[in-house]
This record gives structure tokens, sequence and C-alpha cells, in this order.
DNA sequence: CGGACAAGCTGA
DNA sequence: CAGCTTGTCCGG
């Protein structure tokens, strides 16, 4: 007999079955089954066997079994992760589980240290062709861009004291190539290798393999993992994939916001992966040119030396706008000398559109919303005027004075595109998350997405960074400074020549100076003493409940704080995680809609 | 979730 | 009171 938890929302609750003769074989802890259930067949997954049932009940027999599903171990996983993210184990699950249906597992490869790699915690001959193959992460494939710091092997003595370790954040700097890391974890046996996106798993994978080791490509490999013997490189949901005899855990750019899974459950993969080395008792590296506050007191810091960390990160050069003419709008002189100097220049503002604010020319008035009230924004065609709040249109006229001249005081990347061809004297395009091919001109301008999605520049222009370094979001300067990090990635290190210029009139923030002085850890100090002051993580435990289910956060506690609510959204604060989630707990398990976030993004 | 069943509403 | 909607309960 075994225990069903049916994958259907809103019903958190396990259910008993038989196993009809001959299926044991089939059956084990993680199997996908379907079941009936109340007359119908639904999915779900075995999450316990050999249970007695409760009393008087008259058993069913499994329908069928579907196929292979998370081994026991990620069963249990699961259900811890349900319970630190306050969420459904059903969600967590479905991660866990393959895209399709498995009927059986491929045979698994020979075994991926037998390339001659060193035992375990020694150092022994060389790996081939390391450092001879470095590649930023988010290169396209191809040969080498000459702006890459040279790359250590897998026997710098960084990577060697890293794998020693059980818990390491190594602060690798941005233009270090991480793949050293995830071939000496691979040296060791089946290792789980996590990249932010999928595209630096696909090269990672590819560069494994060239070197012989046998790579399992979450999720598409499920399968191949499931069948051990291959050392497993995935994105996010990787941090579930099956790896039988886990060896080590490395995870790239570890800060990166692309970990934390967005739908409840809110688990972030390097959390995940990390809880898995320590009950496997491996070897767990974060890799993160600015770790975050988190991970530094989850781990052992190892930063390289000063001059090694220098070399990983380009120029920064901050331009002091707290004296600058108004009329200069977003362009300083240095910005503008440098669009016009040539090479590849992406300027970055966090604004879409064509202007977010506006007042009149005449009077002055700030431009609103006659339904609401809400500030107005320019549409793109340039003619009428939107709502940010209730989305209504209107003409681009006055409310006071019935002038049509505005003055834009919040201007987006749409005008400012206009305004820096006229600057720059050639050509200048805009990119935006959605345009699907990138434009060919020598100046772009775009949102932060403009980052994401070129491999390359020779400079990149924060045009207004203090709405990064100001914004509300409790995780700001952090995230602040993984933005730094992005564009020094586009640059390349100190050597290639390549630079960041920030426009800011807070020119001696801590994110600044970490960034101009390639040391991350100049942020760390100044942030825990604010975090600890504000009592926001990691001093204390946060989640936002939200929907028609919330209410029943205001009976928590003692030992929680509940604020709010403010627009439907009720903050819960603990001392620390086993508190929240013992409250959290508490939530109802079906009924009316109701979204937990633990650890939220923004706040 | 979605089916079952009960209680409530409506119109002839 | 049939026929339909709405609400509540429960699943092995």
């Amino acid at each position: 007999m075994v225990r069903v938890l049916p994958d259907v929302a809103a019903l958190d609750k396990t259910f008993d079955y038989v196993v009809p003769d001959g299926w044991d074989g089939d059956v084990r802890i993680g199997t996908v089954v379907r079941v009936s259930l109340h007359g119908r067949r639904v999915g779900g997954w075995v999450v316990a066997d050999g249970v007695t049932p409760p009393a008087g009940i008259r058993l069913r027999p499994l329908a069928k079994v579907t196929g292979w599903g998370p081994p026991a171990a990620l069963v249990d996983l699961a259900e811890w992760a349900a319970w630190r993210w306050a969420g459904p184990v059903r969600a967590v699950l479905r991660s866990a589980s393959p895209p399709g249906a498995v009927r059986g597992l491929p045979p698994a490869p020979a075994p991926p240290n037998v390339a001659g790699g060193p035992p375990p915690n020694v150092a022994g001959a060389p790996p081939p062709n390391v450092a001879g193959a470095p590649a930023p992460p988010n290169a396209a494939g191809g040969p080498t861009p000459p702006n890459v710091a040279a790359a250590h092997d897998g026997n710098d003595p960084l990577t060697v004291d890293a794998l020693a370790r059980h818990r390491a954040v190594v602060r690798l700097p941005p233009a270090a190539d991480p793949y050293p890391f995830a071939l000496a974890a691979a040296r060791r046996g089946e290792a789980l290798v996590l990249t932010p996106s999928v595209e630096q798993a696909v090269q990672l994978a590819r560069r494994l393999r060239g070197d012989g080791v046998p790579v399992a490509l979450a999720p598409r490999d499920w399968a191949r993992a499931a069948a051990g013997g291959s050392v497993v490189v995935g994105a996010r949901a990787a941090a579930w994939s099956p790896v039988p005899d886990l060896a080590a855990v490395v995870v790239v750019d570890a800060h990166d916001e692309a970990y934390r899974e967005e739908r409840s459950p809110t688990w972030n993969a390097w959390e995940v992966a990390a809880e898995r080395a320590r009950r496997a008792g491996v070897v767990c590296v974060l890799l993160s040119p600015c770790p975050t506050l988190e991970q530094l007191a989850w781990g052992d810091l190892l930063a390289p030396s000063r001059s090694t960390e220098r070399a990983g990160w380009p120029a920064v050069e901050i331009v002091d706008r707290r004296r600058a003419d108004p009329r200069s709008g977003l362009y300083s002189d240095r910005v503008v000398a440098l669009i016009r100097s040539g090479g590849l220049v992406a300027c970055i503002l966090n604004r879409k559109g064509r202007a977010r604010l506006l007042a009149c020319a005449a009077c002055g008035e700030l431009l609103r919303c006659e339904h609401c009230d809400g500030g107005l924004a320019q549409n793109d065609d340039g003619d009428g005027l939107r709502c940010r709040r209730c989305t209504r249109s209107r003409a681009a006229v006055c409310q006071a004075c019935g002038a049509t001249r505005l003055r834009r005081l919040r201007p987006g990347v749409t005008r400012v595109r206009e305004e820096l061809e006229a600057l720059a004297g050639r050509p200048v395009a805009e990119v935006t998350g959605d345009s699907d091919h990138l434009p060919d001109a020598g100046v772009l301008v775009g949102t932060e997405a403009l980052l994401h999605r070129l491999g390359a520049a020779d400079a990149v222009v924060f045009l207004d960074f203090d709405q990064e370094l100001l914004a509300s979001r409790y995780r700001a300067a952090e995230q602040a400074l993984a933005l730094l990090t992005r564009a020094a990635r586009l640059v390349g290190g100190r050597g290639a020549g390549g630079r960041i210029v920030v426009q800011t009139r807070v020119p001696g923030h801590e994110v600044l100076r970490a960034a101009v002085h390639a040391d991350a850890g100049r942020l760390t100090g100044p942030e825990l003493a604010r975090r600890a002051d504000l009592r926001l993580p990691p001093a204390t435990a946060l989640a936002v409940v939200s929907g028609d289910a919330a209410g029943f956060v205001a009976a928590l506690g003692p030992g929680v704080e509940v604020l709010g609510p403010t627009d439907g959204r009720w903050l819960v604060r603990a001392p620390d995680h086993a508190t929240l989630a013992a409250a959290l707990a508490a939530a109802p398990r079906t009924g009316a809609r109701l979204r937990v976030e633990v650890d939220p993004a923004r706040e």
C-alpha cells in the first residue's frame, strides 16, 4: 500500500492506494502515477510506501504507473522546500518531475571521473584544455573574446580551496571564467552545476562534453540524469534534477534573481541546491562577483587576491551630477564625448516609453489624470497622454491652464534615443525586451534588458543610476551592484580597455565604491548594518501574504509581526525562517485564493 | 480541482 | 413543484 499526493490544485492532502500484483518493481517513492479520486482519474506522486491506511476505508488500486519521478531524497527535499517557502508540495514536485512520461532509464555512462581526474581534495594531474578555452558564460559560443581575464585552471588555489570546503562562496570577478569550478566539480563525480539562464547551461554543457565529461542537460536529459554517471547542468529548475550519487554542487552567478521561483512556493535554486549538498554531505560552491548577504551568512567567503579581482573588473567611471546644469538633461559632457567617440556604447535607462512624468511648460503644473489623479505618461507615438494608474488616455493638454507645450520631467528610453541621436551625430537604436534582433547601430539605448541581449560592448553608460541606488526595494543596493557586474561582463576586465560610466547624484554610495574598487565587500558592512537597523533580511525573515484568504495572518503570533494590509497585502516578519514557516503553516490548506511569497522579490 | 448533493430561488 | 443556481463538502 502506498500514499499518493494527487496533482490537484487546492488539494494538499494524501490518499492511500493498493499496489496491484506485479507492479511492485515499478512503484517506489516519487513514481508518477494515476489514481481514481472521487470518481475521476488524476495524476499524482507516490510519497510513501508500506503505509498503514486509516481504518474503515475501502482502498482502491492504483490506476496506472505513468513513469519515473523524483527519487525519495528529492521528495523529502520537496517537502522541506514546501515548508521553508510555505507553499504546496505539489508545485515543488512538478519542478522535480520529468517534463514527460519516463518509462525507463537509459544505461548509465562510464563514471565522469575516469578521464584522469585527481581524487577528491587532492591536486593531481592538470586537467586537459582548461586554461586554453575560457569563454564568458553569456557569450553566444564561438571563439574566446580577447577581453576576458585569463582563467585559472581547475588546480588554481582558489578552486582547490573552494572544493575542499563544505560551503564556499567564491567572489569571482565579472570577467573571470566559472568553468574551472564546474570542471573541478565534475572530476569528483556526479556534480550538479546551476546557471542563471538556459543558454549559459547549454554553453557550459558543451564545454564539459568537450573535455570528455558525460553531461545531462536539464530538463531535457531528465532520464539520463536519473540513470546516474552524468554531471547535470541546468538553470533554476535543475536544482530539482535527479542526481543519484551527488558529488558536488556549483552555482554560477549565485546572486542572480533568475534563481528565484516566481510562483508560490518561491524557492530559490541556490538554497535548494545548498540544502541538497548538505544532506548528501558534499561541497556546495557558490560563485558570484557580488554574493548576497544571505549567501555570505551561509558560507565561507573566498576572495581572490586584490590584483586578480581588480583585473576582473573594468574601469568604472563616476560622473557626479550634483552640480549639473538642469538643461543638460540626462547627458553630461562625459557621456556626450563617449557616444561621439565611436565604438559600441550601450546606454541603460530603466524607464520605458517617451516620458513617465510631465509638467506644463507654461504654468509648471504636473499633468494628472482627471479620473484618478495619477501621474500621466506620454504615449509612445508622442501624441496623447496615458494615466499610469488607470490607463485611461487623454489629449496632451495642461488641465490647469490649457497650454499644449509640455516639459518631460522623466524622459523614457524612446525619447532619450531621439535626444542621444541628435547629440551623437550617428545612428542610435532603441532595444526593448521584445525586439527580437539587435539593431546594427553604434549606440544602443534600452532598459536593463539590453544588458541581457548584448554579448559585448566597448562601454556601458547608466544614464540615471540613482533610481537603482535609491529604489525602495530592500535589496536595491545589491541589485544595483548586480546590474554593474552585468555591465562589466559586456565590457570585460581591466585589461580589455572597456569602461562603465555611471551618472549619479550619490557618487559616494557604497555600491559605486564597491564597483570602482572592484571590491564587492565594500557594500557588505554598511548594507548589513542597514538591514539589521530596519529589521530586514537577513536579520529577519519576511513573507508577503495576499489574496482572498490572506486574512488569516491577522491572527498570527506571538513571535511574528504582521503589518498591513496595504493594497490587500500583508507583510509577515519573523526573527528567523523556522519561526516564519511555523507561523505560515496555519494558512488555510484549501479553498479561497491565497498567495504566500516568502523572501519577497520586491518590498 | 471538480463532482455530488442540499438548500434556495423562480415561474407557471 | 420541476428546473435551475449557488454553496458546501469531500476525495483512499
